[in-house]
DNA sequence: TCATAATGTGGGGAATTGTGGGTAATAGTG
DNA sequence: CACTATTACCCACAATTCCCCACATTATGA
């Protein structure tokens, strides 16, 4: 499981070094292979571990063809997918189209998010960040059933 | 379980001694191994034992990555968590951008919770216990249902 | 009151990690 | 088939982090 936020960055060939202290279970976990694509929601990338990455594959199977909805979903993950291979210093490359999509420049942030990490420049993570903790003051109401009773 | 609050400094490394009265339990629980992450509602820090920080994490899994609202409080929280080793002498590191979140300068207050510390700055601290106070001597209405019926 | 232990505080230095680029291999293109 | 562009691998230096030791200060008990 993967957590906290680090700032990395993008040398001028497009590598990102894994923070040392993912790599470790990264090696283990895959081998270092890992899979990257877009978010959906946000302007950030995704970046999972193989094995991580073949159960959302497998999920997005049992999605139907026929709804349009559902098709989507697939096109834009799938379609964006690209593999990852981690070299021996610990650093992978960001496709080029990827990099665009969450407008990557140098300044980078890698966020551990359980099964994956996200990655964000820096200056729309922190934006991000500040609407979230906004958000988070403002709606005490309109709470979903499942976050009602989530205690800390 | 933990409790008392009590008053400890950040030295210029920005390592936070433990008080000595938690110390062996953390050992005993969790090898010295914590997670330190924002507070949501307040600005302070909440540190936990490695066991119960899994819990957390544990229902951070369950929410929706599709939901904003839940989406949100993952992004917060785990995108915060730092973990935190205690040295051979009892201190633990806090990372530059928690202390900022918190405003935690050289006095500090840590305050058990039950399952986790909270960290503030000891001029928050006392401003939020005066607040604190102030609002029970003020609403006796306004109660939650499970107030109701809390017997002290 | 003094001695001893336990805790709090500070800082030096080794080991790890981040970063940049040179070169060889591979793939893509005309 | 040759040429170019991209990618992977390797090495080396710079920077940071973390680990450990030593001293100061406070608490404890004789």
């Amino acid at each position: 499981m993967f957590r906290g936020a680090a700032a990395v960055s993008l040398d001028e060939k497009g590598r990102l070094a894994i923070p040392a202290k993912y790599r470790k279970s990264l090696l283990l976990d895959c081998d270092g292979q890992m899979v990257c694509t877009i978010d959906i929601k946000q302007p950030c990338l995704l970046l999972y571990p193989l094995p991580q990455w073949q159960i959302i594959e497998q999920k997005l199977t049992t999605l139907s063809s026929m709804n349009p909805a559902e098709r989507r979903l697939q096109r834009l993950l799938l379609g964006h997918a690209e593999d990852c291979q981690m070299d021996k210093n610990g650093r992978i490359l960001i496709a080029p189209t990827l990099r665009q999509h969450a407008d990557l420049s140098k300044k980078i942030m890698i966020i551990g998010q359980l099964n994956k990490f996200e990655l964000w420049s820096e200056s729309a993570w922190h934006e991000q960040i500040t609407a979230d903790m906004a958000a988070e003051q403002a709606d005490d109401l309109a709470l979903s059933e499942r976050l009602q009773d989530f205690s800390l």
